[in-house]
DNA sequence: ATCAGTTTATGATATATATCAATTGGTCGT
DNA sequence: ACGACCAATTGATATATATCATAAACTGAT
């Protein structure tokens, strides 16, 4: 019926338009916009107003807060499935936030008002919004918590296991993401998160080729995560 | 007509129920329970079961989750008008953090199951249920942020802070947590938290009486939480 | 091809924070 | 009143992390 929404991978068409009637889709896929980004561009710009629900359709992105001194503070890194803008979507009016694609990323944009008319008409589709922002916020605060716990050591071991297992599922991946925005993310010095690499790859656990990661011994870096 | 709600410092009526029919208002307090706490009850214990939609309604809690070292992480300090069970409950079927009264409390518990009737056939509650749960996560993301960014000075600096501005709004006060729970709010030990009090109160910006604090320079606990 | 800027890297040192130890005072239960 | 346990405190010391300086490798723009 409506080519526009006709994305053969469009798993947010799976997994939230199931209990949508085909007159609430129409509606949405009319005002449906695409869009490309490469590694670098702004998806969300802190500060920015809110008018757009953004679901990240491929790529990879990540969601940071720059402070009064210009530094940034990473949040989280986002992969497909995630609603890239879901935060606070629902409660502000503005971004607090930035997103920017660290891969070649594609989102599909629904007007934000488009959504909230569905939300209001079609309770299944709200609870549906309900559960994934649910998951999407407890996912980001565990996430802090569980950094916040480690030392440096524990914190990188941390995240590289992030990489392999939720992001690349491969021993062998290329980092996404500089050095400095490791340290970012995990709240410790750029020196430290290259000190805390050359020191696995001294020992074994890893080998690096610049970006490129490969995992060689795999518990050794579970036990690192686990136990500083 | 319903006895069981005319509760009048309600301000989960007021709040959330104004779109609500009143059958659907019936149906809701009539499974509604109401329970009082004291200092160091647990209002949710981690892993348990989810089957309430848990309201504050006074007093003061802290959230917070236990590691498997049986180490806790405080995630926030939630008062009145904060939905405490709201951060996972439309998402996971049990607790992963737990939720003790700091001072005495009292909450107003709903079947889960009646608050997700409501919201599958009510839009407009549903949205204001987004909305509030939006705003909360938001809130304790931003902590989160805020803490980690600051030294063991400035965090101590914002938490006095918070404890002033949003809590109890004099520059008097109790502290309703003890130095141990400060420190694991702030991912600091204890030890420390008390060497930064001590400091600031040889400087004259704060007196300290066992648990109560006097705020003296407001300024410069504002000056410190922004710049260490 | 070159220059400027950034990223990665390493070392020396300063600083911040944790750990360990010891003491005091309070609280709880008996 | 007693002992057992915690909370708060302070000091000495160890450890972790940040800062500063330097340099090589890489990146992008002209």
């Amino acid at each position: 019926m409506n080519q526009e929404c006709r994305c053969d991978k469009c798993e947010l068409k799976e997994l939230f338009f199931q209990n949508v009637s085909s007159n609430e889709i129409m509606s949405l896929c009319g005002s449906r916009i695409e869009k490309n980004y490469n590694k670098g561009d702004f998806i969300i710009e802190q500060g920015k107003q809110i008018s757009e629900f953004i679901y990240l359709k491929s790529g990879l992105v990540k969601l940071f807060i720059t402070n009064s001194d210009d530094k940034e503070q990473i949040l989280s890194f986002a992969k497909p499935f995630d609603f890239v803008s879901l935060l606070s979507v629902f409660s502000q009016t503005n971004y607090s936030y930035s997103v920017m694609a660290i891969e070649e990323s594609t989102t599909c944009n629904l007007s934000i008002n488009d959504v909230k008319k569905i939300i209001l008409s079609n309770g299944q589709f709200a609870m549906s919004i309900l559960e994934k922002m649910s998951n999407v916020s407890d996912a980001v605060i565990k996430e802090s918590l569980q950094i916040r716990k480690r030392n440096l050591r524990g914190r990188i071991a941390y995240v590289l296991l992030h990489f392999r297992d939720d992001i690349y599922d491969n021993d062998y991946f290329e980092l996404p993401v500089s050095r400095k925005e490791i340290a970012e993310y995990i709240g410790m010095t750029t020196e430290n998160v290259i000190r805390a690499l050359t020191e696995f790859r001294k020992d074994g656990i890893i080998k690096i080729f610049g970006k490129a990661i490969e995992i060689v011994e795999y518990k050794k870096l579970v036990q690192l995560s686990e136990h500083g």
